[in-house]
RNA sequence: GGCGCAUUGGUGUAAUUGGUUAACACGCCGCCCUCUCAAGGCGGAAAGUACGGGUUCGAUCCCCGUAUGCGCUACCA
């Protein structure tokens, strides 16, 4: 099947996934899935310098915890390995090699002092700093004995001059760049490790990828990889450059303005069926009049094209999220859900070993949060001892209120179960029998219950405490 | 500075490849429900499509310019 769809997400291991990268993966896994193709990952570690330890293990972590499971790289195997670059060492030399023989590239000499030294003098003249591609003239006698007596070196690309590279975004359209503009970018650096640009041609050819979906702030350097691509005789990927997700002053999505991790969102509690869905809709939709914006992954795999995606920023609205993950908390299933919520509960002190009670307790407290992590507050009514002020103790220790719990509590007594339904209708009966009614019947009886003045109706609380706690709670007050 | 990309209410987006009262959602405001707080239901304010020119009978949509924003301009990705 040679026209199978093969997209990458290709990240450098930077020790956390960047929300930018976790929608730049999410893209490739939904368009790979929707034309039943490959998604591949692959790891781009080879800046040693900036090596990070077991991040390619939290990377693949979080790419399965959000079930953006990927076909081939770091252990799901695959014919096109090894996917870590810095494993493909000899495969870059043999092609620059290659490049250096047909002339499209050549070694330079210059250290890293030199450089500045040379990008500081075009400064102060006012000119563009790039390199001036002074090497490009040294004779072979020259490099040859520069190679022969141990000189460090890179390889650098050998830039056509005064020509017109133009490309064809999926998403921007036709895009033209002069070569003049364009630096003689080093390809090979002098610990023998690639640069990304070559690393990236060469691994996106062997591996076999259709498609390249990455950030825009890969959109400029697409001419150099063309003109790589050109010297190799390869066919050039189909290419979508995404727009960067903002920060809500437009600059671009930083720490700087609050987390950006995936990890710190889960961890804050937005389930990660939520955050997909809505990292989808940052700066793509399916269009055709769909108003719906709550959709599953399935969904998302069926209505996804990669042309519908905006070429504008999208500032990333925490707002809309907070308000989809309620969405999403409201809807999921009890039992899972429970599940979920459990560390939060007891990370803020709730006893959940009765379990029974605790699954009554989320479905009573979905309502109220927007975030798992806001479960816990919300909750506590239901495990506190009461304590009320003054003013709760009058109401409660009232007359009428007497009357109210003597009442309610022989009525429960002839309950064999509290339900949320059959609570209320009680109340009602305690209302006539008494001439009890309003907030000097309900609140007496929160009060009693939670010794909060606000919570979710009483059916629900009374329904969460079930029959014998209830009676407990009034035999107190009594 | 140079080059590239972008620009529809506060935010995310829509608008049968030029003809709409410019639609939906979040947020905001109000009302209803109600013992309370949420949720939910109903309604409202909010853009004349960055600005200026074209092309056209007619531009959110096509072209040009300007402004603004962002990106790139490393032996980082």
């Amino acid at each position: 099947m040679s026209n199978e769809v093969r997209v990458r997400f290709a990240p450098s291991p930077t020790g956390y996934l960047h929300l930018g990268s976790l929608r730049t993966a999410l893209f490739n896994y939904l368009f790979a899935r929707h034309h039943g193709g490959k998604f591949i990952l692959r790891i781009e570690d080879t800046d040693q310098s900036r090596k990070v330890e077991g991040a390619v293990e939290n990377l693949v972590n979080i790419l399965n915890e959000m079930g953006l499971n990927y076909d081939e790289g770091p252990g799901a195997g695959g014919k096109f390995g090894p996917y870590f670059q810095s494993e493909r060492l000899e495969i870059y030399k043999k092609y620059c090699d290659e490049l250096l023989a047909g002339g499209h590239a050549y070694y330079a000499f210059e250290t890293a002092e030199e450089l500045d030294e040379m990008r500081k003098v075009q400064q102060m003249q006012g000119r563009q700093t790039m390199y001036d591609r002074r090497a490009r003239n040294l004779s072979e006698n020259e490099v040859k004995e520069k190679l022969t007596s141990g000189n460090p070196y890179v390889i650098r690309l050998k830039v056509p001059l005064d020509e017109e590279i133009r490309f064809t975004d999926i998403i921007r359209g036709n895009v033209k760049i002069e070569t003049n503009l364009i630096d003689d970018q080093v390809l090979l650096k002098s610990d023998g490790y690639p640069t990304y640009h070559l690393a990236n041609v060469i691994d996106d050819h062997l591996m076999g990828i259709t498609h390249i979906i990455r950030g825009e702030e890969w959109l400029t350097s697409v001419p150099k990889h063309i003109l790589l691509y050109r010297a190799f005789g390869w066919e050039v990927p189909q290419m979508a450059h995404v727009p960067l997700i903002l920060n809500p002053d437009k600059t671009k999505l930083s720490k700087r303005q609050g987390d950006v991790s995936t990890e710190d969102f889960l961890k804050k509690g937005y389930l990660k069926e939520a955050l997909l869905n809505f990292m989808a809709l940052l700066g793509w939709n399916p269009g055709d009049g769909e108003e719906r914006e709550i959709f599953t992954k399935d969904e998302l795999i069926k209505l996804f094209s990669i042309e519908r995606v905006n070429s504008a920023g999208a500032v990333f609205n925490i707002e809309k999220l907070n308000w989809m993950n309620g969405e999403y908390i409201k809807n999921y299933d009890i039992d899972e859900l429970t599940g979920l919520i459990l560390p939060y509960l007891n990370a803020g002190g709730i006893d959940t070993s009765d379990i029974a009670k605790t699954k009554r307790v989320v479905y009573a407290v979905r309502n109220y949060i927007s975030r798992l992590d806001e479960a816990a507050e919300h909750a506590k009514i239901y495990y506190s001892k009461l304590s009320l002020n003054e003013e709760q103790k009058d109401i409660i220790t009232s007359e009428t209120s007497k009357k109210v719990f003597a009442l309610l509590y022989s009525k429960i007594g002839q309950l064999t179960e509290i339900t949320a339904e059959n609570f209320k209708p009680l109340l009602n009966e305690v209302q006539k029998e008494t001439g009890v009614k309003g907030k000097n019947l309900f609140m007496p009886v929160r009060l009693a219950l939670t010794g909060e003045e606000h919570g979710p109706e009483l059916g629900l609380i009374a329904y969460v405490f079930g029959k014998q706690e209830v009676l407990k709670k009034l035999e107190e007050v009594l």
